[in-house]
RNA sequence: CGGGGCGUAGCGCAGCCUGGUAGCGCGCCUGGUUUGGGACCAGGAAGUCCCCGGUUCGAAUCCGGGCGCCCCGACCA
């Protein structure tokens, strides 16, 4: 493709309205541009990225023996309301209403559209499994939409469906989504690790996220340094810790902490540590108000404590509820005298003597004692995991990293098949529920994430897979033999099987080199006077900026040999 | 939704406090000189100053309301 005849805006400077590198490089390289929050226009590099991800997508999904369909973006109420997600998904799911005044949505996701589909199509076990997916344009109205593609409002989505006679039979497909993800995500190029995952809104059993590891990641994962397990932290189990505190229980006293209301405070004026001090934390749930207690330098994982409860919803309990049950501005809530339901984390119960809230104003009780001086309703696992903190299962301890989602397969069982009867006959003609898993990847999300991983301080360093062009062809000036040379290369580079960007413009060496770094291609071809007087152009390879003086004639060879092609 | 910031030429910004002619850099157009890492000279085009209302002889500037966008948080396959 010739540069003048394409839609690339550069862009010289730094548009006001990037922060992230990945958001910043695709709207300098002229690959994306803003419609609205969120919600973006694919330019013709842009698209070439997507579309590359989607062939190495297709073809992986296709080989683990996926059929391909299409779904539509807008569907009907009737369906959402079948599983009770029309009103349990809230303000992000985009409802719109038809001339005739009938309720849709955007769809965010697709398990009612395609559990509809297979109820109607599949009646025995002899058409099962099957595995649907599709790439498809989504549509969720984010509280937040940032970081350009990364979390945008729509968004490009490869999402695939599974339906299995028995769990067995689910279980072998999930596994076989798993094996497919892990190959698509090798083969763009991306250092990836396979996480333990809340379930979230879509629901079922169990998943695995897929994190592209990255500093700038929006998720915050676990691993054991000696051994596998992983998970994000949202789902990471804390072991309970061994023994309980060998010290004898100290009388109860009351002090005075006036102003003391965060854990640094109130350690800083008893000059105490934070695993002294025990944080007493109001929650909100649809019934009643629960207090939460964890150690002074544990953080409360919400996730866990809706699991424990059995709720959808929880919130902290704003100032007005904390007073009312407590007594006490903010900050001085204490589980001593309290009248709502305590649960405390298991590593209170190790804890002895320690520092609480006195549900009053600029007060505190030191040496409280759980069995002693307030009750605890049930100890359980409430907070997130830390660095440090033993794995789980025992292979070592855990570390702390950062991740990009980009990946999840979940194993639904009959979440789905149950709420919309989505049955067929077994060979002994008794009917059964089909049992589903459900797979995503945020494809735009991929380009984006492909881009925090692989950039210097020039511009994108892409994974040739996924690179826009394999080449960038620049002839440093409009001169005859130097014109002739890049039809040339062109040509013999296009007939070799690699994708060319050609420099064509009447721009100077400099404006190209920069614009070449900033688009990113794995190679760059440049074609000078003065290396064609000595029969040579210069093959560079972009990462490195190792040159190598060629022949035009030995170019094609050479360039698939750096990009890896055979 | 809470906190912070921004909205002025295609892009990046100044001007606003202290009301009176809308400016700079980049980009764009024309001509010339240049030509291996974002050239130079000369000339030129381009603005509902986010929107609505108010104050004023006069508003980009002051006041009120609204909208949009960015960042932090809450939230989130």
């Amino acid at each position: 493709m010739r540069t003048t005849q394409s839609l690339i805006p550069t862009l010289r400077e730094d548009p006001g309205e990037a922060e992230t590198v990945s958001h910043r490089l695709m709207l300098r390289a002229g690959m994306i541009r803003k419609v609205a929050a969120g919600i973006y226009t694919y330019l013709p590099l842009g698209l070439r990225i997507l579309r590359k991800i989607e062939t190495i997508v297709r073809e992986e999904m296709n080989r683990a023996g996926a059929q391909e369909v299409l779904m539509p973006i807008a569907s009907p109420a009737e369906l959402w309301r079948e599983t009770g997600r029309w009103d349990f998904y809230g303000k992000e799911l985009v409802r719109f209403k038809d001339r005739h005044e009938r309720d849709f949505c955007l769809g965010p996701t697709h398990e009612e559209v395609i559990t509809d589909l297979i109820r109607r199509e599949v009646r025995s076990y002899r058409q099962l499994p099957l595995n649907c997916y599709q790439i498809q344009t989504k549509f969720r109205d984010e509280i937040r939409p940032r970081f350009g593609l990364m979390r945008g409002r729509e968004f490009i989505m490869k999402d695939a469906y599974s339906f299995d006679r028995d769990e067995a039979g689910a279980r072998i497909s999930y596994q076989k989504m798993y094996d497919a993800y892990s190959r698509i995500f090798t083969r763009c190029g991306l250092t990836f690790r396979a996480v333990e995952a809340d379930t979230g809104l879509i629901g079922g059993t169990s998943s695995h996220e897929f994190m592209v590891l990255a500093d700038t990641g929006e998720e915050t994962i676990v691993y054991a340094d000696g051994g596998t397990y992983a998970a994000n932290v949202e789902r990471a189990e804390v072991a309970v810790p061994a023994q309980a505190s060998p010290e004898a229980p100290r009388p109860l006293r009351k002090v005075s902490t006036p102003g003391a209301r965060s854990v640094e405070d109130v350690t800083a004026l008893l000059n105490i540590q934070p695993a002294q001090l025990v944080k007493t934390l109001l929650y909100q749930t649809p019934d009643d108000l629960v207090a939460v207690l964890v150690r002074g330098d544990h953080e409360v994982n919400e996730i866990k404590v809706k699991k424990l409860l059995g709720v959808t919803a929880l919130e902290m309990a704003d100032p007005a509820k904390v007073a009312a049950a407590t007594g006490a501005p903010v900050g001085f809530a204490g589980p001593v005298g309290l009248t709502v339901r305590v649960i405390a984390d298991h590593a209170v119960k190790a804890l002895r003597n320690v520092v609480v809230g006195a549900n009053e104003a600029d007060a505190h009780y030191v040496d409280a004692n759980w069995d002693r001086d307030f009750q605890i309703a049930q100890f359980a696992d409430l907070r997130n995991a830390r660095a440090g903190d033993p794995s789980p299962q025992g292979d070592g301890v855990l570390r702390i990293a950062r991740g990009i989602e980009v990946g999840h397969v979940f194993m639904l069982g009959t979440k789905y098949s149950k709420a919309m009867n989505a049955a067929f006959l077994d060979p002994d003609g008794k009917e059964c529920l089909a049992v589903m898993g459900c797979y995503g990847i945020g494809v735009s999300r991929v380009a984006a994430a492909a881009i925090e991983q692989h950039h210097d301080a020039k511009g994108i360093l892409w994974p040739a897979p996924i690179a826009p062009f394999h080449v960038h062809l620049l002839p440093l000036s409009q001169s005859a033999t130097v014109s002739a040379t890049a039809q040339t290369l062109y040509d013999t580079l296009s007939q070799a099987g690699i994708e060319v960007l050609w420099d064509d413009r009447d721009e100077r060496a400099g404006v190209k080199f920069n614009d070449a770094d900033l688009i990113g291609a794995p190679c760059q071809v440049v074609i000078g006077e003065k290396g064609l007087a000595q029969g040579t152009v210069e093959l560079k390879e972009r990462r490195t900026g190792a040159v190598k003086k060629l022949a035009p004639g030995d170019v094609p060879v050479q360039a698939r040999e750096l990009l890896g092609l055979r």
